[in-house]
DNA sequence: GTGGTCTAGACCACG
DNA sequence: GTGGTCTAGACCACC
């Protein structure tokens, strides 16, 4: 497992983290109750400030993707709440949608696009058995 | 045509505003060569800021969606470019990838967020005539 | 003689108009003493406001390139002063920094930019007797 | 490494902040990767208003000149694109021959505006070294 | 009437 | 400390 962060991004660097590590959650490359690295390893890995990786941490187990447990580290939450937020699913629907206007505007299809998301969920569950 | 402002939302107003005019342009509802409200009366319609509104409009300018004409007013663009940027395309990629990571831990289905983009595009192409 | 006007471009039509007289005079296009077309007719023939045209031609006048005879029409100048205004040298000098300089991020390499310049000159001088 | 700036000028405040650091940068005074003063830093440096070095911050970002990093400040980037951008180079091309036209006018003869132009080239090369 | 520029001053997000 | 966003209000250039 190794994160990449790129500082020249406009996206912050906790954003990044947050998204790198749901990424490797989503890829099965980080498995439920397995340990994430310390706040201290993981920043000076990404030769980043460790209050940007806790700053990410927090963020991370807000959305109870993950959970710190004091004095042994933090992990990968067990298991997803079937609940579904409908603020949530709003939010979500509408940056899709934000997604799809940019991307007609960027000369993007309708086809191609859905081709980009067969792709991008064959990447995701392609390799749950390999982490 | 009517614009609608949420203060309260995270994302910049002038986002916000940027975001409403692709959206009425994607529908249709805005046509090319078609002119958009004044700086000044769509800023009092949504009372924000004259500078807000300037600044969403500079900045579609600069994407090509809207043109202004000095002393008349602003105009929807003639036509879209059909050059189709790179980096954009690789941007509109990581934002979908990120929707779909969101969806999944949110316990949205592939088949739903499918579900999801048809309706979105049935949404935009569905009244081209109606406006 | 036509001229060509084009609101869409950022650069204010009064400016364009100036432009316009200016190059078909240094073409020869435009000999002393021949007379330009009226206010009235250049506007509508451009499709812009009389005043627009007319205060190019009060620009133009200001700077000594036509002159205006009340009740008989306005007409290129005979000469030009053999006169070097020192403000108007060191405005042009920095033009034309500004120029290589933006060439310079575009790419244009040094050797590129004097072909530029060769090509405009002879542009300029080659048709001096068919106008 | 220090800013001029004429507010009597015509040319708006943020532009001339633009030509400065481009101008710097061409002259090999302001190097890759090299930071810029902040926005706090320059604008009381020039007793002008934080916002206007904003804008012409963001501008000379857009153009792919200086990067900024969230916290940290801004840079000047690291390269130029290889790419020529066939708009720019229209721009560039019609801005030469403005400047060429105009010094018809003012009495500069075609062997002096090129004289002109070896020269600012060889002040922008010569001192490369010596920033 | 239109948009463009600039100022002054406030608040927030980021590292 | 860094830049980003927003407001309020002024003045100007253009058509």
């Amino acid at each position: 497992m190794y994160f990449e962060i790129d500082p020249k991004k406009s996206i912050p660097l906790y954003e990044q983290v947050i998204q790198q590590v749901k990424e490797l959650c989503a890829r099965g490359l980080l498995k439920p109750n397995e340990k994430l690295p310390s706040v201290r390893d993981l920043s000076s890995q990404m030769l980043i400030n460790p209050n940007t990786v806790s700053k990410a941490y927090q963020e991370l187990e807000r959305q109870g993707i993950i959970i710190t447990i004091r004095g042994r580290g933090t992990f990968i939450s067990e298991e997803l709440t079937g609940y579904i937020d409908p603020k949530k699913t709003e939010r979500l629907q509408q940056a899709l949608k934000n997604v799809i206007i940019d991307s007609h505007f960027a000369g993007i299809s309708e086809i191609e696009l859905k081709r980009w998301t067969e792709e991008i969920y064959k990447k995701l569950g392609g390799n749950g058995d390999e982490g």
